[in-house]
RNA sequence: UGGGGGCUCGUCUAACGGUAGGACAACGGACUCUGGAUCCGUUUGUGAAGGUUCGAAUCCUUCGCCCCCGGCCA
């Protein structure tokens, strides 16, 4: 944010604006706190627009740390994903890549401090006990009879956890504040449990005490300097919790910001709920273009500014949401159209034969690239007799208001001829499997033709086309909020079992036959497609990012909904 | 029955005591060699009731509804 009178545009910046004028900071640093245990998904795109995006705005710098507490769950395969995507997504924390496993030395010490203190006791009663002795929403908790011990005695068995000498589960650390507290989290919290294996991915087995994520994070922003460290809602009322440990310890303390978390409709984005799609088989991995993982959108052609766009548009609130989908798709549209070149392909692929176009001929015809950006050139498509069009661009009887074509109606083939269809062809089914028509020369692209057409369609010259595999995506889930379940169904219970649809051969014209792997066209009147790393050099693989937008297809449906 | 949050068009989100605005969606129209793009226009909203005030989405009171919290997960 440029100083002056620009005003915030959110209540996090406009807290931030304010603590700067306050002088309660003189800089902003903010942080990216990721657990590596899983991949990245649009949901964490928000918080890492909004914890690296605040950072810029303000000069400051946004720090990349790992919050890598828990050995049984983490893994550096994941540490290396989520990197990729972050940069993928346009952001670079530098030489600021940090770990909570960095400070566990310090941490340690910090609980030392805390015990002398008698701000910290060993506790033996099992997680059982635990669990039993926590009160609940309504009651207080009951004190463990390990509450007073003696600093020495704590001091001890403290440093002989971390020796090793007791087994897991048996003993934890915890602080001593408040078995009654109305907030939970404040009720006598475990600061550090023994885990003695799995090894940690990053220390080894140096340690068999591991700090909680609540006694970790908040004096890690504080060793970092970390300002303002932004969070989803959930951890509002840990943030009690936070500001009496760094109150204990004296550091310096950074000021937690909460916000909600991003919900899209038709989608699920939980970890869980992900785990399950593709351990389930109802995906084919993480990065599966249904998938709203960050690597399942890139895989499926969205666009790292269009997903920034669309985090930009959403805000930043505490109000409990759930974005629609739609509104993701018409970001990447916006930013596809400026920047896809076009491209022309047939999907369902109809045999259009041209009577009076002579026979072996083949003439070149320039088309756009990108009638958005003229600098993106043309192209020479090859036009001759026999062609491919959409099957859905034909009516043997047309429906009211179609203007494509029909026996009798001409249309114009895009960037060459007019043509009217005079007959069809059937098979023994009686399926149409050939259309014929007459071309008008008189019409060609560019030749001032006075006659205007209802309709323009796409094509490509069969003996030039290319073959390739097409793959349809669809909304992963039938309902918008798939996590609203009846009594005993489960989520899984509402996949659109018709989320992917793949088409092959479809017919592409000669230009997009040396495509790689990641390219984005946008197949005219179709959509947007990119293709796909399954693709090899017999055979080229696109999947369809989003489809245009189709006033047709709407009037049709309305037309289907009243009759 | 405890603690912490939140309620503004269909969906997100602005407003900071002074004309409820924007985006997406929807609807209508213009234009178009993509039924694309673009442009124009229209509809729809302050959870409820009281109060304070010249004036309330905003301040106060009461009520309602929704979300989160009882891991040795993060």
């Amino acid at each position: 944010m440029s100083e002056e009178t620009s005003k915030p545009k959110d209540f996090i910046r406009e807290a931030i604006l304010e603590d700067l004028r306050s002088g309660r900071y003189t800089y902003v640093r903010t942080r990216f706190p990721p657990e590596p245990n899983g991949y990245l998904h649009i949901g964490h795109a928000k918080a890492i627009c909004i914890d690296f995006g605040i950072a810029e705005e303000f000069g400051g710098e946004c720090n990349l740390r790992f919050d890598d507490t828990n050995p049984t769950k983490e893994d550096t395969e994941y540490v290396e994903a989520i990197k990729e995507d972050i940069r993928w997504l346009g952001y670079d924390w530098g030489e600021r890549e940090y770990y909570a496993s960095d400070y566990f030395e310090q941490l340690y010490e910090w609980a030392v401090e805390l015990i002398k203190k008698g701000k910290a006791y060993v506790d033996d009663q099992s997680p059982e006990e635990l669990s039993r002795t926590r009160g609940s929403l309504t009651e207080p908790g009951i004190e463990s009879p390990y509450r007073n011990r003696s600093v020495e005695e704590n001091l001890e068995l403290f440093e002989r956890m971390r020796k090793g000498e007791f087994p897991a589960g048996s003993r934890v650390l915890r602080a001593k504040i408040d078995m009654s507290s109305g907030n939970i989290n404040l009720r006598d919290p475990v600061m550090y449990r023994i885990i003695h294996d799995p090894p940690h991915h990053r220390t080894g087995k140096k340690w068999c005490i591991y700090p909680m994520y609540d006694w970790a994070h908040g004096q890690c922003d504080s060793i970092e300097g970390i300002t303002h460290s932004l969070c989803s809602l959930e951890y509002e009322d840990h943030r009690p919790l936070y500001e009496w440990f760094i109150r204990e310890l004296g550091i310096f303390a950074p000021r937690q910001i909460e916000f909600a978390r991003l919900n899209l409709s038709y989608t699920v984005l939980s970890k869980r709920k992900l785990l399950r799609l593709v351990k389930e088989g109802y995906v084919r991995g993480w990065d599966d273009p249904r998938m709203p993982t960050l690597r399942g959108l890139r895989r499926r052609g969205y666009t790292p500014q269009a997903i920034r766009t669309f985090i930009d548009r959403i805000g930043v609130s505490k109000t409990n949401s759930v974005v629609d989908i739609g509104l993701l798709e018409a970001c990447v549209r916006e930013d596809l159209n400026r920047h896809a070149l076009r491209r022309m392909a047939v999907l369902r692929p109809l045999k259009l034969v041209i009577d009076n176009y002579p026979d072996g001929q083949v003439e070149y015809v320039e088309a756009l690239n990108n009638p958005e950006d003229p600098s993106a050139g043309t192209r020479p498509m090859p036009f001759s007799k026999v062609l491919y069009i959409e099957q859905d661009d034909f009516r043997e009887t047309p429906p009211p208001k179609y203007y494509r074509l029909y026996p009798g109606n001409e249309v114009r083939l895009r960037y060459a001829y007019i043509v009217k269809c005079t007959h069809v062809v059937k098979d023994e089914q009686g399926q149409v499997v050939e259309v014929h028509c007459t071309y008008d020369p008189s019409t060609r692209s560019g030749e001032g033709a006075a006659r205007k057409v209802k309709a323009t369609i796409h094509w490509v010259s069969a003996a030039q086309a290319v073959p390739v595999e097409v793959r349809l995506y669809d909304r992963l889930f039938l309902k918008p909020n798939p996590d609203d379940v009846e009594e005993g169904e489960d989520f899984t219970k509402y996949i659109n079992p018709a989320s992917l649809e793949v088409l092959y051969p479809c017919y592409a014209e000669p230009a997009l036959a040396t495509s790689q792997v990641g390219e984005k066209f946008q197949f005219e009147r179709l959509g947007y497609f990119c293709v796909d790393p399954d693709s090899t050099a017999e055979r080229l693989v696109f999947n369809r990012t989003v489809t245009l937008k189709d006033e047709w297809a709407k009037i049709a449906s309305k037309m289907e909904a009243s009759a």
